[in-house]
DNA sequence: TGGTGTTACGAAAACGGTTTCGTGTTAATA
DNA sequence: TATTAACACGAAACCGTTTTCGTAACACCA
């Protein structure tokens, strides 16, 4: 077993001291040439690499970020995280993942193990629980270390720090609204029961766009669904009982879902009704019909949150200003809405 | 803004020697009943925790888990991931994800940057380009070093590590026996152009059960795709061109864009024409109609990789004994094939 | 010859812990 | 009373770096 190399054993092969061969290896002005070369040479014969526990403990900085997210078999915060990762990795940092799995406890537990030297920042996406919880204390902890800390998607008004998101509201409006423009009249959202704050951002668009047009908001066209949800039955009943011809959808699962429900029943897609979802991942665009989509582009987003934790990261200044990005989304048009 | 607290500040404060807050945070023997229960509770009080990177360089391990994987915005692999960052979690371990995108010189950048003492062993899939070239140094340089690797399904039989695989061979050779089984007899195979350990191993699956079965070979009815490819023309041309009555593909997305190609030729499926896929994702599930597909267990797959790692990690003495689990993979049956 | 300035290097502290070993104090024992 | 053991703690080394500061050796100049 080939033993990694220290400065200490370059230094006692080549009887100088541990300051000149660290010296000599970032090529300082205080060592004469030949011992650079000398120092040198050895370093690269026995591909010395410095220890990168040693320089983090030394610069109180580990080139680490921390990301904690609800869960990673989602195409969404996958599509984030790759975002997060490409720009770190350009930047020299690693990444170390933690997932939540929606719950409080295992939030709090990796962000306090993290939050002890292993990391430089934090990105992160709120659990469900969290945000039900609504206690935050976890993150106000880290941020008054000065830790610094980006929050996407997921996010809290609770918090100052940066943050990701792209306009939720917004997006279910235009998306309402083009079916409105289309004709329709009996438009359906069918979203998350639990409390999670994108969902509720949604359901404001697709309100007021409803308003904004002089539609009757109707309660009833409002489907809550748990989030993982498995069960068909509710969605199949509220399908065989309602008269509808569009239905949005917070995401992509629950839309695939329904589409089948609305097939079932014989009803033609887009002609009888028609649909759009959030999170354009690889089932929209596999669908069969394929289905518009509200792209929320998250590798973007993780870029963003990347490049504003980083930068907050390398500021000497505790700079105590905080932005919001807010990213525009994208209507993805395909076969399940009338062009 | 909150400074961390460290043995040095308890020490001062509490006018002892840092060694002695040290010993009292352990409960060691050799303090005083006072004395511990003074610093235990000055350290409570001021929420002391030890600093990570400091025990990190004392004891020379981290606890974290290197993982370096060809792509993070794919099913398969995030399963794999959540499986290892299950296990890590649950044994104190947390994981550091690298993506190499496919290529060989990223895949031995980040392998030589973590190894430089950021974690204490590797959970990797190998990259095509790797595959490709044939090329082992970094993993061989690693090894050599004593860090422990376990390689999951893009594996070498260059490299002596642990391993876990699917029985891809074996997966494809029931599926295509089935379809036979099932009466079909021109059985074609979508499968990679690239050179993908996975894809090969499935090919000969799906040979020898022909072979096996009393079928012809047919090289024109095996059509060799690009690993991204968004192209359809070339699928579409094949399904055109060709008459056949099953379909195995190496990946889902394939045969969700191939049940396309046959419907839109106006086969119907099962009856017409069946379709086995691999990777028993999302898309398996949700596509209309539904496919049936070969479940590889990513999640299994991620908890044993992690197992073996960390068994290894924590063995004491340096065992040279390596072993391969070959995961068994289970046919879910759905639309796309006849019961 | 004494003073000054370079040059080239080493000693040591620091980062924040763990751990070994030495030692002063007290109490028990011969 | 002298010896010994137990107790409770501190000093210091160590992990692998970086960096500040001190200084030996030499050259140069007046």
């Amino acid at each position: 077993m080939k033993q990694k190399i220290t400065l200490k054993h370059i230094a006692r092969e080549l009887e100088v001291s541990i300051s000149t061969v660290s010296k000599a290896l970032k090529n300082s002005e205080e060592i004469s040439r030949d011992t650079k070369e000398k120092v040198q040479a050895f370093a690269k014969l026995y591909n010395y690499k410095p220890n990168n526990i040693a320089i983090s403990l030394k610069n109180k900085r580990t080139k680490n970020i921390g990301v904690i997210i609800p869960d990673i078999v989602h195409h969404f915060f996958t599509t984030v995280f790759r975002g997060i990762e490409k720009y770190a990795d350009s930047h020299g940092y690693n990444v170390i993942v933690c997932v939540s799995d929606e719950s409080f406890d295992k939030e709090v537990i990796n962000m306090e193990m993290l939050a002890n030297g292993s990391i430089d920042g934090f990105i992160m996406a709120l659990s469900a629980e969290t945000q039900l919880k609504n206690d935050f204390n976890h993150l106000k902890e880290v941020t008054e270390q000065g830790i610094p800390l980006v929050l996407f998607d997921r996010i809290t008004d609770e918090i100052e720090c940066d943050k990701v998101v792209i306009d939720d509201k917004e997006a279910a409006y235009q998306a309402v609204t083009k079916l409105i423009n289309n004709g329709r009249k009996r438009i359906a959202l069918i979203t998350t029961e639990s409390y999670l704050n994108v969902s509720e951002k949604r359901a404001e668009g697709y309100f007021e766009a409803l308003k904004d047009n002089g539609l009757a908001i109707d309660e009833s066209l409002v489907l809550r669904l748990p989030y993982q949800y498995e069960d068909e039955q509710k969605s199949g009943k509220f399908f065989e009982s309602k008269e509808i011809d569009a239905v949005l959808c917070v995401n992509e699962i629950f839309a695939i879902r329904c589409m089948r429900h609305a097939i079932k029943k014989g009803l033609k897609i887009p002609e009888d009704i028609s649909f759009i979802g959030f999170t354009d991942g690889i089932l929209s665009k596999f669908a069969n019909p394929r289905l518009t989509s509200v792209a929320q582009h998250g590798e973007r987003m993780g870029e963003i949150a990347a490049q504003m934790l980083i930068e907050k990261v390398e500021s000497e200044e505790e700079n105590e200003t905080y932005r919001t990005e807010i990213l525009k989304s994208t209507l993805i048009e395909r076969e399940s809405t009338i062009n």
